[in-house]
DNA sequence: CAGCCTCGCAACACATTGTGTTGCATGAGA
DNA sequence: TCTCATGCAACACAATGTGTTGCGAGGCTG
């Protein structure tokens, strides 16, 4: 997804979902899926037609990867534990609440990081290895 | 799997698959799996035959939900990312630079949380709301 | 206007994974 | 010897994510 951003960060025009699926070594059609969230947020804008494709609706500086994370609906982070939900059993309470609260924890300082983050700091750091592989690759030759 | 734990604590004796099955509504075989890694750590003991079953092999002062976490053989804690390694694309290399280092973090704060963490705790805080469950019952009544 | 391009959406096919289930062998006690 | 219990392997099953196809809607171009 992060990856799909940043590409069309690079590419001023419009990418087609055919385009971007080929970068990404998958297929139109999830492309669109994983856009869609985006695209609802107002984040991405799509237009038909010849021509047409995805373009940034938005300052990659002012999306934070939280945004992002959020436009494609919170899915759940972890991937253990989450039982069901104290069914009467005073174990399982005490279980749940140990485990809720190391994850929502750690979920906090996720986001947190996450909320830092804008696209155009990654973009940013793209451009710095860019020019460090280039550098390096003419002091290869 | 702390869940079945627990419940050893509080039987003194030797507990069968069957019945820690029954308590967690699933089947004698799935425990017998989940519990195998805990074995091998050493952190509990199976005995076969007639009266057999599940003792626990160590104080459960002494072992945190870290310990159990890693006997389980550390499972991924994520659901979600973790794209594959460096595929030579350096907007991958980029964003999974940002990614992992957030991933890390949350997951050393999970990690840590879990690590101060104790069986005995986990029992004395189902001792505390068995205690303050009764209370309420009394009061009801 | 006709033809082509592109997205949007729904439905289906497929692989993967976790979970449940069955069967049999092994060892321990009555 | 019989019963109870674990250990292990193999299979059945459901859920999920992913890829695929088909059709419709809208927009550009000749």
């Amino acid at each position: 997804m992060l990856h799909v951003l940043l590409h069309m960060i690079s590419a001023r025009e419009a990418v087609t979902s055919d385009r971007l699926a080929a970068m990404m070594g998958t297929n139109p059609v999830v492309v669109r899926r994983v856009m869609a969230g985006l695209r609802e947020a107002g984040y991405l804008r799509s237009e038909k037609g010849h021509g047409g494709g995805w373009t940034l609706a938005c300052d990659p500086a002012t999306i934070t990867l939280d945004d992002i994370y959020r436009a494609l609906g919170s899915p759940p982070v972890f991937a253990m534990g989450h039982r069901t939900e104290s069914p009467g059993c005073l174990v399982e309470q005490s279980v749940n609440a140990a485990l809720e609260d190391a994850f929502r924890e750690a979920e906090a300082v996720l986001l947190a990081r996450l909320r830092h983050v804008t696209l155009a700091a990654l973009a940013a750091d793209f451009g710095a290895r860019l020019k460090a592989c280039t550098a390096e690759r003419l002091q290869a030759s």
